[in-house]
DNA sequence: TAAAAAGTACACAAATCTGTCTACTTTTTC
DNA sequence: GAAAAAGTAGACAGATTTGTGTACTTTTTA
């Protein structure tokens, strides 16, 4: 069964005989390119793997550009449709709400196919001409972390202090993706919680 | 002029003209590689940039994946020999030398071809059993970041304090290098020094 | 200065990659 | 239930990629 909300679905409980081709090749570039990065697969293993034909794939996707830019679409959603579902049901305000990240932090390096940031990747993999729409929702979803964190912090402190602690956050969040994979502890999260807390201890 | 130690050079400072054919190489691909990545270079193009022929290539670089070793070794032994020699300016011993860590990458991303972190980058690029050797490559640097931050810590904390403190230490470095990347602001270092200073302010 | 080592130039093999084309079959929809 | 839409199967064009082979020239070194 399948959460649909806005363009987005959820497919990760979702079988890929019970899907429908597009959904099908969805699901199957999310794990593919999730576990080996956009350049290293090539379109005839996700058509192999999805079990779809060549022309079904390019009808859905008139290039791989195209596939890889609707998975980074469905990665960002999907990544802020569950941090604002784990945040809602945080209670202490948007204090509480920003050190929140950490613990949604934790649970997603803790997941079996963690294998870092879809989005952290982009920046080194989007830096050529013909992918400047892929580097477009690398830049979108900073933003949304910009949206969410800042949002709350104006609530807290002000806007001088926004700007110190915004790029103090997103490096402790980003920070625990790179140590989480390479050292592969997913620990490290709650250890950066900390740093959260205290930076914000004034609040 | 080039300053020779160990195995390695930093040629930074020579023209390519004023190399020898293995060096033109490997200034090349340092500088195709750094902007673009590993995957998206080919050989032919590094061949190109470097003019030298295709047997002259293969003669020093049995293969692509040679070459992309000997670039992240270069660029490793690069990284910590630049970070040695700031540190050994530093007065103020193991604290004030882990805090000058935050300068020298304030540093780093104020440089003109500054494109992120060839090793975060090696986190997500290596993952095929082709390019093990390469993973491998990319291991050493977060242990040489081990080293170098261990043997400090050790002498102002505990143990315990140490396993603390370390993971914290590499997400506040590399959380400064995506987000240095990702908002273009090398001001992020001193910001995320700021964090340092007061995770360390016991010691 | 002569032999050995290193480099040049470039054709080419073999694999792989993206995207198109044709011909046929199944599923939807009205 | 017939027409339209969607999917299957797979050949193939054209570009690109890594790596080898051949024949010749320049540079080192003993």
């Amino acid at each position: 069964m399948t959460t649909e909300v806005s363009n987005f679905k959820d497919l990760r409980a979702d079988t890929i005989e019970s899907l429908k081709p597009r959904d099908r090749i969805l699901k199957t570039a999310n794990a593919l390119f999730n576990e080996y990065g956009v350049n290293t697969i090539g379109i005839d293993r996700i058509i192999a793997e999805s079990s779809v034909s060549k022309r079904t794939f390019y009808n859905h996707f008139p290039s791989k550009n195209e596939v890889i830019a609707a998975y980074l679409e469905s990665k960002d959603w999907l990544r802020f449709s569950e941090l604002d579902k784990h945040v809602s049901r945080v209670k202490g305000g948007a204090k509480a709400e920003i050190l929140a990240i950490f613990d949604f932090l934790e649970q997603w390096f803790s997941e079996d196919d963690f294998n870092g940031c879809a989005f952290a990747r982009g920046l080194n993999d989007f830096n050529q001409e013909d992918v400047k729409v892929l580097r477009g929702k690398v830049d979108l979803y900073f933003e949304h972390w910009g949206d969410f964190i800042k949002t709350r912090l104006k609530t807290l402190v002000e806007p001088d202090e926004v700007k110190i602690l915004f790029p103090q956050l997103l490096s402790l969040i980003t920070g625990s993706v790179i140590v989480a994979q390479g050292l592969g502890d997913a620990k490290v999260a709650q250890l950066n919680k900390r740093i959260a807390e205290s930076i914000l201890a004034g609040c």
